[in-house]
RNA sequence: GCGGGUGUAGCUCAGUUGGUUAGAGCGCCAGUUUGUGGUACUGGAUGUCGGCGGUUCGAUUCCGCUCACUCGCCCCA
């Protein structure tokens, strides 16, 4: 393998791939601002532990995808594989517990060790936002709003499908396992190899198991539903109240679960099938234990995730809105540097090439879609003056240099 | 981690039933226009035919391994 190729699974991103990222990034921030959302930016490593007793010793990504390393003390450290954790963690050890409810937004890389496809990559950006401290359904409500609002600024409303689950409370999803572990063991020698390891394991994934035996042994099987208790089966009819008196479009699968451990109560997932096989855009759910499980005070929380990737494939082309100034120097290049700056330090975008004739540098302006071109030729210079090109409509004016940005102005 | 597909110029792809100089379109560079772009015309450059090894007189073409991407599984955002 070649050094000079790029790790397995990353990526660089060049300017226009970047200019999604960013738009993708920015409206949801933007959104999660009018909701009451701040930013928060934790480290990018943590201790291991903070990873592996949070999502679940068990859990595939502890298990088998976190870049987990010694540093030059010894201590386990691992990138982090998704950002619930580590803001779990900072609400602990900087004792945010004083300024609850809190309602935080993060973006940024991830990282886990998976076999790369599309929509899959070893570093991976995700968007995300925690609400903290309220036990009430209405903060499912708001947050699951949050996610709608970004999706569909980001118009993929049409392109994009809420399904939601409750998995109830602690003791319910207690009782749900255990009845639902005792009818798939009548059935064990029929499950697929995946869903018999899972029947220790994780038994509610055996639920969206795309094997079609599982599937038929699956259609017939209890429902969480069925095990709820009235607190945990009130709780999810204010939520899903809720999501109608908002006018947010849903379905309820009683089949879809959470790969995480923390879940409780409230599961949803924003899907797509544009994307092929990973086509979970966004999804989030309560985690009332988790706080207590890292060893803080317990403290309910709900928030939600989305792969930046993924949102930015579906985006789609963004225009680059910003079109430049091209200065282009006849004779002195020194004092068009200077008339370049001046732009500059007006607010405008401004090109300018370091070499080339005339035509060179307007093909050049050209390319990068300039709306003017500054020409500062001899004779204008004597004069004071520069010529400007409106390369839209292909007529030009000789401006008098002092004029310079207001004339630009009047024009666009 | 498992199974399948693909890998030829910067990009999209053709081609070689193994044989001397590997092609197209787009893009790039130059010119037609020595102070004027987007169109048109003319000309030009570029590839260790993903990498390593094997078979062969000879491999980009066949075989093995490997790497990357991709599809499905798994997992998940």
């Amino acid at each position: 393998m070649s050094s000079l190729q790029p790790v397995r699974g990353t990526h660089d991103l060049l300017p226009d791939e970047s200019r999604r990222h960013r738009k993708v990034e920015e409206t949801a921030f933007a959104a999660a601002r009018r909701y009451g959302f701040g930013e928060i930016m934790t480290p990018i490593f943590e201790f291991t532990d903070v990873f592996a007793r949070t999502l679940g010793e068990t859990s595939d990504v502890v298990t088998k995808e976190m870049y987990t390393f010694a540093d030059r003390s010894g201590e386990s450290i691992t990138l982090r594989p998704e950002g619930t954790a580590g803001v779990a963690r900072a609400f602990i050890s900087g004792g945010l517990a004083q300024s609850l409810p809190l309602k935080l937004f993060y973006r940024g890389p991830m990282f886990r060790h998976e076999r790369p496809q599309k929509g899959r990559l070893r570093q991976f950006h995700q968007v995300g936002v925690e609400l903290l401290g309220v036990e009430s359904p209405l903060a499912d409500v708001e947050v699951i709003a949050v996610a709608w609002r970004v999706l569909s600024e980001l118009g993929l409303a049409s392109k994009v499908r809420l399904e939601i689950n409750t998995l109830g409370d602690a003791e319910s999803r207690e009782t749900y396992r255990n009845t639902l572990v005792a009818y798939l063991s009548g059935f064990r020698d029929s499950l697929s190899e995946d869903s018999r390891n899972r029947l220790e394991r994780n038994p509610l994934r055996i639920l969206d198991s795309k094997d079609e035996g599982d599937r038929r042994i699956v259609e017939n099987a209890p429902l969480m539903t069925d095990s709820l208790s009235p607190a945990a089966r009130e709780f999810f009819t204010q939520v899903t109240a809720g999501l109608h008196a908002l006018g947010i479009p849903f379905v309820i699968n009683p089949r879809l679960v959470r790969g995480l451990d923390y879940y409780c109560h409230t599961a949803f997932e924003f899907t797509t099938t544009e994307l092929g096989s990973q086509g979970t855009v966004l999804a989030g759910g309560r985690y009332d234990e988790l706080i207590a499980t890292m060893g803080g005070q317990r403290t309910p929380g709900i928030g939600w995730a989305a792969g930046v990737e993924r949102l930015s494939m579906l985006v789609g082309e963004v225009a680059d809105d910003a079109r430049p100034v091209s200065v282009i120097p006849m004779g002195d290049a020194m004092a068009a540097l200077v008339v370049a700056e001046r732009l500059r330090r007006s607010g405008r975008a401004v090109e300018m090439g370091f070499s080339g004739n005339m035509k060179k540098r307007m093909a050049r302006a050209n390319k990068v879609n300039a709306r003017f071109a500054v020409i500062l030729g001899e004779e204008e210079s004597a004069r004071q003056a520069v010529t400007i090109r409106d390369l839209d409509t292909s007529t030009q004016d000789e401006v008098p240099l002092a004029q310079l940005e207001d004339y630009l102005g009047r024009q666009s």
